[in-house]
DNA sequence: GATCCAAATTGGTATATACCAGTTTGGACA
DNA sequence: TGTCCAAACTGGTATATACCAATTTGGATC
């Protein structure tokens, strides 16, 4: 049985992280335009056509938006304001709160270790080494959301509390200090009732039903990178997501 | 101000419309294999890249599955049965049941008018003739949702009770009656608390949370078809979504 | 400085072609 | 009848090219 051959990365995932690097870095706000698909094939020396099969994926992730005769741009501010603290990509998360900017509160960090069924949504041995931490969101000091991260430890050496606490972004984190873009996921949404001290954190009654969302990130090339759980405010959180005119 | 244009309609949408009433059809089950990229772009007389453009959105919408060497087809049963009654594409939902067949009871239909809002969602006027229908959708004798479908009365002209308790599905009927291809859509998720009725259905306590799915489906052109609100048992119903790898 | 029109630019669609790396298939051979 | 290997077939990637419709841009003209 031959060694499982790592096949070359195909040119239009390069292209997609070079853009997403792109978009994400500190050139590029909400509403910009990126250079056009010829000018992109130009400068990367590849064909429009490959150019285009990495926008459109960036696309339907929800990462640009086309418009058809004026570019492609990164999506401007919604009226519906989809807060976007950790469900990057093909859900949004509602806040129903008037308006402001939503900030995190680093409620612990810490090494641990991954239980079986952490192991298996992050496809690694259960008992290898993770870095846990969990952060509470609010916007002004109305708090909406609990988020547990679970990163395996061999993905993200030297990761500090600080890291968390310094305005940045994890995506920002992750892409600058360890060149990892994260892109795809998997997402499970459920009902659990708060125990303690989430009622006591969201400001709502021990036993009290909570919109439960689980997601598996993975970067460009699909490995798994994070495993997140978070409790939402049920009266305050909403959870969207589109399919079809949206696609390229 | 000229008339809006109705462009005409690009190839990759009908070739798209062609596959997904090809494997809705009777003659595809779960698990079958479609006619290959090749044979297809033969057959249509188109070319392969177009083909392959209607199948990759068939793809991303889950309706189908690519294997590398092997071909394309209808996704095999999973392991976690993610039943489908009405909740096609993007999102699915896994019913934490043994195992069995979803079946539905009609509890009404009747003609009704849009409000504000089901206008909205719909993109009609307000006031405009809608059909109304609701269900109670059960694995055995176990009762995990109950459905309420508004349907603009002009696209669904002699619909009967009797079209929702033959056994047909939904999107069967809209397709072979209609020639409506339901496709695409928009859902929100979120918490609810139950009413006497939907907790008595449900075998619920008053009061008590589920899951609120609300769906707009449209069609292969991206007009809506149907609004669609359902009230899921907490404990029995997961919703989940992919994206990332399943994409083209 | 304001107006208007032609040219350049943009994404959207469609086709043709080529090669790759696995899988399946069919037939030759033992 | 069973085994094995080459050929055929599959989707995946990549390039080149062409045309369209709509918008944006730039400059000439008033």
């Amino acid at each position: 049985m031959p060694l499982k051959v790592l096949r070359t990365e195909p040119r239009y995932l390069a292209i997609q992280r070079y853009v997403q690097e792109l978009i994400e870095g500190p050139d590029y706000a909400p509403g910009d335009n990126i250079p056009s698909e010829r000018v992109l094939a130009d400068k990367l020396g590849a064909n429009r056509m490959t150019v285009r099969k990495a926008i459109d994926r960036l696309v339907a992730a929800g990462l640009l938006e086309r418009n058809s005769t004026s570019g492609t741009r990164l999506p401007p501010p919604k009226v519906t304001r989809p807060l976007n603290p950790r469900t990057s990509l093909g859900i949004s998360r509602l806040v129903q709160i008037s308006g402001g900017t939503p900030a995190s509160r680093l409620l612990y960090f810490e090494a641990g270790r991954a239980s079986a069924s952490v192991a298996a949504r992050l496809r690694i041995d259960e008992g290898a080494d993770l870095m846990i931490f969990r952060r509470l969101w609010m916007v002004d000091t109305t708090p909406f959301c609990i988020e547990t991260s679970h990163i395996p430890a061999v993905r993200v050496p030297g990761l500090a509390a600080e890291d968390l606490t310094s305005g940045r972004s994890l995506n920002a984190l992750l892409r600058e200090r360890y060149g990892i873009s994260v892109f795809s996921g998997e997402r499970e949404i459920g009902v659990v009732h708060c125990n303690e001290q989430e009622a006591k954190l969201l400001q709502l009654a021990p036993g009290d039903a909570a919109l439960v969302l689980r997601l598996v990130s993975a970067d460009t090339a699909g490995r798994p990178i994070e495993y997140l759980r978070s409790i939402n405010h049920p009266q305050l959180v909403l959870f969207r997501t589109e399919m079809g005119e949206a696609q390229p």
